[in-house]
DNA sequence: GTAGTAGTGTTATAATATAACATAATTTTT
DNA sequence: AAAAATTATGTTATATTATAACACTACTAC
């Protein structure tokens, strides 16, 4: 079972909030910058409840953009099992909720027949936004 | 047909064969120090050589530990087509060439029914060097 | 043999992320 | 409820990763 406490500290429902506000990935700094008004004054608050919001499973970080955008999941338990397709027109990130896909990889097994704790997918394109104009 | 350039430059050179003498992936810094007495002096310079050993698959990027290694295939014709598994402890990162889950992922459509142009996907666990220690 | 493309060298600076330390709040254990 | 343990906060400084911009050179293609 999990154990892991999932509520949330004032910092870190702060920073939820902004970014489950961007329908894009956001940026540390940019989280920064637009939550400083609510009395995060400095790096560390960011990335220390960007971390734990992470282990939370509500926030996951786009590897390829240094960006970090919400989960869509009510209730994510697998913060290191994500797939995400991203358009590098327009560099917004959707996660892919393909169970078939998601299953493929968690039971994955590699030459040695070893199955690993997680995985990140990040697929590249076009989104159709992009591909209209 | 692929009609890019496939020849290297001096400085492209210089950075895949350190990166070639690795087993594990380096970081650019550490590139730019170790070759410096082969003259080159500055990030840009690595970085440069970088994105075109990358654009001509000679090496990949380790998203999740801004991280360079060499592909072992001969002719990387995918360089946007990468599948490693990575270990948490050692940092170690391996590249899975498994035909199957390659397919897979290359012809995976999204609920759109969109193919993509690429791909990067990561693994992470423990390697079996470091489950014996 | 000149036009276009790719590569080099350099300085400066931007963008991303963490170390380290002091303190406070919360949760768990006894 | 008091003590202990864990989690979170605030702050300064700094480490790490990456690019902009500019001047110049070499190579490639027609």
């Amino acid at each position: 079972m999990d154990t892991k406490k999932k509520s949330l500290s004032k910092n870190q429902k702060i920073v939820l909030d902004f970014i489950q506000k961007n329908k894009k990935p956001v940026k540390a700094y940019s989280i920064l910058s637009n939550v400083q008004k609510k009395g995060i004054n400095a790096p560390p608050q960011v990335y220390r409840a960007l971390d734990k919001l992470i282990e939370k499973g509500k926030v996951h970080k786009v590897e390829s953009q240094n960006s970090f955008v919400a989960c869509k999941m009510a209730n994510c338990d697998t913060p290191h099992a994500t797939i995400f397709s991203i358009c590098y027109e327009c560099d917004n990130a959707s996660e892919i909720n393909d169970t078939k896909l998601f299953n493929y990889l968690s039971e994955f097994k590699d030459s040695s027949g070893s199955i690993f704790d997680g995985y990140n997918l990040e697929f590249f394109g076009t989104c159709n936004s992009c591909k209209k104009n």
